[in-house]
DNA sequence: CTGAAAGCGCTTACAG
DNA sequence: CTGAAAGCGCTTACAG
């Protein structure tokens, strides 16, 4: 641990705290000469400043964390990755650090393990929130101590949260027309974890669809939340209904389970069944065949919620601002 | 921002800012009455220690971070993702918290983005270092400055670090072996960044075996370090190497597309060509046919890392510990 | 069992 | 252009 602080420099260079302070922060009201002097001696000494000292002060930590809950065991998967790759870059651009932390919807209040806990603490100057559930106590608590944040996915409990969002109900609405224009009669719609609002929109969308168009398959599942119940499902539809046509699976990685289930049945993607994704992450291309799925756009997800948290930080609260983008496919050869 | 400051609480509890600390840490010597009163009085106005102030006095934060470098655009894939959630759980266990940073070998020195940047200055009691390289200087600045650390991987530059590495040369002969059992005679190693000191050494172990049996196709390939790369090397691998019978892959993750270049060129796994992987993450055991891997003791790791790292934190260095797991296979159907 | 006071390493009005 | 001093919110010898 450095124990050189910002005293030491004073003494060793003749001035005083209050000048050492500004060399550090680049003040330009001091003499070339004072100034040089300080640099070296910093220099000499090894000295950085302790950004605990700092942020006690200044009540401001240049920090901002990324929440992320448990995914079946896991923190996260290849689209929480994604995201987090490109919110890295933006926020260093910004001269901002970022720290992922987990935190959960169901613990955070009691438990000082949780990593909302920092939050509570001010070590952090924002937050952005993955998997957030119907009526997170979370956000309740961010709103009321005014913590600048921003939700990646959607709240249906509150009018006046800041969020982005892909227009789940719309990708749901999405994939089944698309099988169905490809002539898929009878598609399965394979869903994680019924809390999440996500997967309730999805449903909802897909159901939207296959009701308009009368069809008898319009089965969706839920709590396929990892590829083993991805590939056990399958298996599972492929034994019970014989029209099943197409599987439409919620999560390009959980798809994996779905394409095994069906090679080991010796069935032939697309041909006997179709297959469709949602999230386009880098693997998705690299099935084989490669899955066609539905795009979740990375870059402008990350960039939409930076924008609106650093408005946040930077100028106060201001106008809460929702952003909902629209999916897309990505046609590959799977369906 | 909670703006409620123990002494808040001394005044609306009667009491002193010396015995509100007392009850905020369990200190015994206090009386029950009192002690009940600062509770009662702490609750109500939602009262809550800021870490940072507490963190300034202490020279402690109960932090740890785990440093994790870029891997082609991202930041991190299966393995480390299953290593972080142990890892996760561990220092909850122990009352730490971990948070997750980016820190690159390169880029540490003068980047004050890099990472590293908290460390120095004590925002964490310890760090765990993944991907770190060859002479990295990272290394020697934990060590100049009596920094608890603990790296998931080797260190070839000096002799006192702390590690808990997989054998990694034994890896590469393993496999190398087991292939060669099954009748493979012309294998080709697909590894990652020639840098990382793993890579090397699992060439090294790889290359030991096939020179012992004299095996004239002994080819490695350093640079794959994605499934798009894996993708295109094998791909032409399968159109120069005539006698090509076997894919080791490093990094199971990145056999996604190894799997998908033999699907497509018709061939079949493991008939025409058997693929072997390193890691066991979640996805090896759905690709199709099921993916036999060189395994990676995932909890192992994890827990022995964990307690090299709280033994520096809580007692002072002590004696430096590496330790080195053995890996094994796990037969599935691709070889 | 309880309190007044110093100090952790910074920043920043306020003077000069 | 520069400095003495207060204060951020805690913890902890030291007294009593």
């Amino acid at each position: 641990m450095n124990k050189i602080t910002i005293k030491d420099v004073a003494r060793a260079s003749g001035t005083s705290v209050r000048t050492v302070s500004r060399v550090i922060n680049n003040d330009p009201h001091v003499k070339e000469e004072t100034r040089r002097k300080v640099q070296e001696v910093i220099e000499q000494l090894g000295y950085v400043v302790n950004p605990i000292a700092r942020s006690l002060r200044e009540k401001k930590t240049n920090m901002i964390v990324v929440f992320v809950d448990r995914h079946q065991g896991l923190y996260w998967g290849a689209f929480h990755n994604e995201i987090i790759q490109e919110l890295h870059r933006l926020t260093r651009a910004k001269g901002y650090r970022m720290m992922i932390s987990s935190s959960s919807a169901d613990s955070f209040a009691e438990d000082e393990n949780d990593g909302f806990y920092f939050l509570k603490n001010g070590l952090f100057d924002g937050a952005i929130m993955f998997d957030t559930k119907q009526g997170d106590q979370r956000i309740t608590y961010l709103k009321e101590h005014k913590i600048p944040f921003v939700i990646l996915g959607k709240d249906k409990s509150n009018y006046d949260t800041p969020y982005v969002d892909l227009d789940n109900e719309y990708a749901g609405y999405l994939g089944a027309q698309y099988l169905y224009e490809r002539g898929r009669r009878c598609p399965a719609l394979l869903l994680g974890d019924a809390n999440f609002i996500v997967n309730q929109e999805r449903a909802a969308g897909f159901t939207k669809f296959t009701r308009e168009k009368g069809l008898s398959c319009d089965t969706v599942y839920f709590g396929i939340t990892d590829m083993g119940s991805a590939y056990r499902q399958t298996l599972k539809l492929i034994e019970q209904v014989k029209e099943l046509d197409a599987i439409f699976i919620s999560g390009d990685e959980r798809g994996l389970g779905v394409y095994r289930a069906i090679q080991e049945k010796g069935l032939s993607i697309p041909h006997d069944i179709a297959v469709l994704g949602i999230d386009n992450v880098r693997l998705s291309e690299y099935l084989y065949p490669p899955l066609t799925t539905i795009d979740q756009p990375k870059q402008a997800f990350s960039q939409s919620a930076w924008d609106i948290l650093v408005e946040q930080m930077e100028q106060g609260s201001g106008s809460v601002k929702r952003i909902i983008l629209t999916p897309t496919i990505v046609e590959r050869q799977s369906v």
